[in-house]
DNA sequence: CTCGGGATTGAG
DNA sequence: TCAATCCCGAGC
């Protein structure tokens, strides 16, 4: 049994599907983690994603690894790492089995005040208490405390490049970003780079 | 086994 | 502008 007020979440088709579709179609889901019966959640309004062995940018793109081994597994299961040595990201496994591929959420606009910031991949895994342990996990089975909510609403959805990812060459360039172009929760402002 | 860097962040 | 801080991938 959830907390949600629905009792509808993503199922693995929906992540089983082309990386850039998924990316674009998660602007407006909502991103839930239950902690101790709490709901912890946020409007996921900015992603980006990393498809296949080619993408320069993409952990996988040495082949697999351990680190990188989610990305490799089935849909709809997370994809976790430690960044810097201080900050947890978390990605969404899209594609089949096989085929590296996920989506990195990089910012949520809080369900809940108290939730703490969630601008940025680094922010919202502390606000919504997720670390390594989460590595691999499942969102789509119903015993998941990890999962995503379908969008309630129909967004304008704005594409950029990557964030972060100038080592990749050509493939920092592609606009695999997405981001909702309405929101004040984006880890970078619209038309700003780093 | 050592060595070096990273899909970031917050402080100065 | 820069340090934090540690996992993991590359190389010997």
């Amino acid at each position: 049994m959830r907390c949600g007020t629905f009792d509808l979440v993503l199922d693995r088709s929906f992540f089983a599907r082309s990386t850039l579709r998924v990316a674009r179609e998660l602007i407006g889901c909502v991103l839930v983690h239950e902690v101790r019966g709490r709901r912890r959640a946020g409007r996921i309004v900015e992603t980006e994603a990393y498809d296949g062995f080619r993408d320069a940018a993409s952990h996988a793109h040495r082949g697999p690894t351990s680190r990188n081994a989610p990305m490799f597994g089935p849909p709809g299961r997370a994809y976790v790492y430690l960044i810097y040595g201080v900050h947890h990201c978390l990605n969404l496994v899209t594609r089949e089995p096989g085929y590296p591929a996920a989506v990195l959420i990089r910012a949520l606009e809080p369900a809940d005040e108290r939730l703490g910031p969630c601008h940025g991949p680094g922010r919202l895994t502390r606000a919504l208490g997720i670390d390594l342990r989460h590595d691999g996990l499942e969102l789509c089975t119903p015993s998941s405390r990890l999962y995503v909510e379908p969008a309630a609403m129909r967004c304008r959805v704005a594409r950029t490049p990557r964030i972060g990812v100038d080592y990749a060459g050509a493939w920092a360039e592609k606009a695999w970003r997405f981001v909702d172009p309405a929101s004040r929760h984006l880890s970078v402002k619209l038309g700003r780079r780093r």
